[in-house]
DNA sequence: ACGGTTGCATCCGTAGCAGATATATCTGTG
DNA sequence: CACAGATATATCTGCTACGGATGCAACCGT
């Protein structure tokens, strides 16, 4: 068997797919929290509108990637409107194979000299 | 001045756009040999049919990512078909800045312990 | 009570990818 | 030489996804 490949080939996520999942990776959130705490982690890089927002967790629940989190209360006052949503474990596979082939194309960046100083 | 942020801020470019501009980084190519070069380098995780390798080759140089490249001759037999691409300054700059992006974003899980064993 | 923020949701325009199709040349093999 | 398969470019079309606009309702501080 020559040189064989063994890197699971998932097909790319989008970024703000991904940022999504990322979000989701520490526990629940709701949908607005997400986009805030996906700004933030990327300081302002992604903003993710209402647009992107519910449309990407609409594509990601049918993926089977996010579920909706029911039972989890805490503050008592908007938990009525609130959704939350939480990664399955096919989620954080596809979470943890984009990481990797993010981890790939960084290596081949660095590969051929265009990270310059850092 | 509370804690700065200094990230320059480009807009996420597409696996398609990066792995195109990654490949021209190491020296002029034509558009096949491009598409060869991605499919290689990424292990066949990125295959780019006529398609998306012409319609992105054009949004690139749209873009002054890329420059058709004249006057480069080595074979003499292809020379009339082929049609050879190289990276503008530009385009170096976009390509440097979706690396640190995606260093980033690799940092972010590794921070969240997506990446389980490697 | 009011204004701003929180929070969810849909609609629609635009951009980008992926396959199908087409054409032509080059290369290796029987 | 004939033929198959790889090389090489190009266009068209459909689908998916993002992103802004818009709308609505409830919450919070003053």
């Amino acid at each position: 068997m020559k040189s064989e490949e063994n890197v699971t080939l998932h097909k790319p996520l989008t970024p703000a797919v991904f940022h999504t999942l990322l979000a989701l990776a520490r526990g629940p959130l709701h949908g607005y929290a997400i986009s805030q705490e996906v700004d933030e982690a990327t300081g302002g890089g992604i903003r993710m509108g209402p647009g992107t927002l519910y449309g990407t967790l609409k594509r990601v629940q049918a993926s089977g990637f996010v579920a909706e989190a029911r039972g989890l209360e805490g503050d008592a006052s908007h938990e009525e409107r609130r959704r939350y949503y939480e990664l399955t474990p096919a989620g954080r596979g596809a979470l943890e194979g984009e990481a990797r082939r993010l981890e790939r194309a960084v290596g081949l960046a660095r590969a051929r000299d265009v990270l310059s100083s850092s």
